[in-house]
RNA sequence: GGAUGGGUUCCCGAGGGGUCAAAGGGGACAGACUGUAAAUCUGCUGCAAAUUGCUUCGGUGGUUCGAAUCCACCUCCAUCCA
């Protein structure tokens, strides 16, 4: 099976300019393509992973991959997908951001010698001159048809600022400047990013004459057509500080039963054949394609030995597995008691499990608390320092917010 | 620059001097049912020492016994005109 048709079977495939000649270059490894990623967090995403992923799988099949660090984009901002203006970032949140993609990039791609690059737009986006820059490039757009690109349309109504207006054209003089520094002949990107990748193909026809491709992976969206890997608290992070292991694996471990084949094929490295075998899987059968799911993808982002972990934890909790220790811990300390006591409020908002009190509060009362396998009935229920000794007490809120907690010393 | 309409809680949106922590919907959270899924039903949704107290309706100041509501100034957004 050649790059092409095995993207094509997985569901990955959204848009491209031309199919024939994508497909010749990316499976004869001649292609040099480049995706960027706007530094606008301090974190990749799932949907980034897609993008990283989508780029190893290229890389295998022998193309040339540029990633690209949107240090200058990020100072404007991608209105696509957006209902108003994003906060706009200080240069300071965008390089310290860009430094941590860097970090987190390397774990998936192999930016060794020839193998990859990692370039960043401010590199030459910063320096340059405006009347220049609409000379050069800005006669060749028309804003007539820059207002009928998707990418714009939702804000027409909402409205849309003149630095966020530019945009595509900073993303299309990348593409331009890529193409002419390393050949670069291709870009990819989430399918929300085709017209900006447009701009690009047809900024370097119109200056140099010359093809470039653009093609676009589909965004991975549930059953109910809302964006995946995002919760309520926000994204779902591949930094491990910002979302733990365990928290990511049950996202994954929870996805919805119409989702689950979906998820596997665009996320996953496994083979499309035992993919397949899954899909005759019906009704509670699907929970051992979710635990795979789940697993696959942990181990790819944080992985084997964390992946094993998390979803240890969470047979302890859910399937009625023994082993504590790599439940969800939090500690408290001896000043959060007074008298050697603490109230089950207390434990539940020390322990993250709740926000506030009041939150807490509701949760008891709606009998939604259970510690150490009890259901607290009393809001005024408290428990000594003793009781946490040991391998500690499982609090749990609701079905599935564990935490063991314990007492540090 | 001018005219008009607007900014209400996580989001949408009602409320136009007291009965307002603020209708309704969505979302979130909890319960029942289940498979750690979906759908459905119920509860709940500012904070807290919790029949009470405190803080909230873009900002600041004012009128009033009392302001989300009235007045002044400021600010931001949309639409039309330039």
């Amino acid at each position: 099976m050649t790059v092409f048709e095995e993207l094509k079977a997985r569901g990955l495939l959204a848009q491209l300019t031309d199919e024939e000649e994508i497909k010749e270059l990316i499976n004869n490894g001649k292609a040099t393509f480049y995706i960027g990623f706007d530094p606008t967090a301090d974190s990749l995403h799932v949907g980034h992973f897609m993008a990283l992923c989508l780029m190893k799988r290229l890389q295998m099949a022998g193309n040339r991959p540029i990633a690209l660090l949107g240090g200058g984009t990020a100072m404007i901002g991608d209105p696509s997908g957006r209902s108003d203006l994003r906060q706009m970032m200080t240069e300071e949140t965008i390089q310290h951001n860009v430094e941590c993609f860097k970090k987190q990039m390397s774990r998936f791609i192999d930016f060794s010698e020839g193998k990859a690059l990692l370039v960043n737009n401010a590199d030459w986006l910063l320096d340059l001159n405006y009347v220049e820059l609409l000379r050069e490039v800005g006669v060749h757009f028309s804003v007539n048809r820059m207002l009928t690109a998707e990418c714009y349309k939702q804000r027409m109504e909402k409205g849309l600022s003149f630095l966020e207006f530019n945009y595509m054209i900073m993303q299309s003089y990348d593409f331009f400047t890529l193409f002419q520094k390393y050949g670069c002949n291709m870009q990819f990107g989430g399918d929300d990013q085709w017209s900006n990748m447009l701009g690009g193909t047809e900024l370097i026809r119109r200056k140099l004459g010359k093809d470039a491709y653009a093609m676009t992976i589909t965004l991975l969206l549930n059953s109910e057509g809302n964006k995946m890997g995002k919760t309520q608290k926000g994204a779902v992070w591949l930094d491990p500080n910002k979302t733990s292991p365990f928290e990511f694996y049950q996202y994954w471990r929870n996805v919805g039963d119409e989702d689950v084949l979906k998820c596997l094929r665009m996320l996953t490295f496994l083979p499309l054949e035992q993919i397949e075998e899954m899909d005759a899987w019906e009704g509670s059968q699907l929970n051992q394609a979710k635990e795979i799911l789940a697993f696959e993808l942990t181990k790819l982002v944080h992985g084997e030995e964390e992946a094993a972990k998390a979803q240890e934890g969470a047979r302890a909790l859910f399937s009625g597995g023994t082993d504590k220790t790599n439940m969800p811990t939090a500690e408290l300390k001896e000043e959060d008691f007074t008298d050697g006591v603490i109230d089950i409020l207390g434990i539940l908002v020390k322990s993250g499990l709740n926000a506030t009190r009041s939150e807490a509060r509701r949760a008891v009362e709606q009998g939604g608390v259970m510690a150490a396998e009890e259901k607290v009935t009393d809001v005024k229920a408290s428990y000594a320092i003793e009781q946490f000794a040991g391998e500690g007490m499982v609090i749990r809120r609701g079905k599935k917010n564990y935490k063991r907690v314990i007492v540090k010393q």
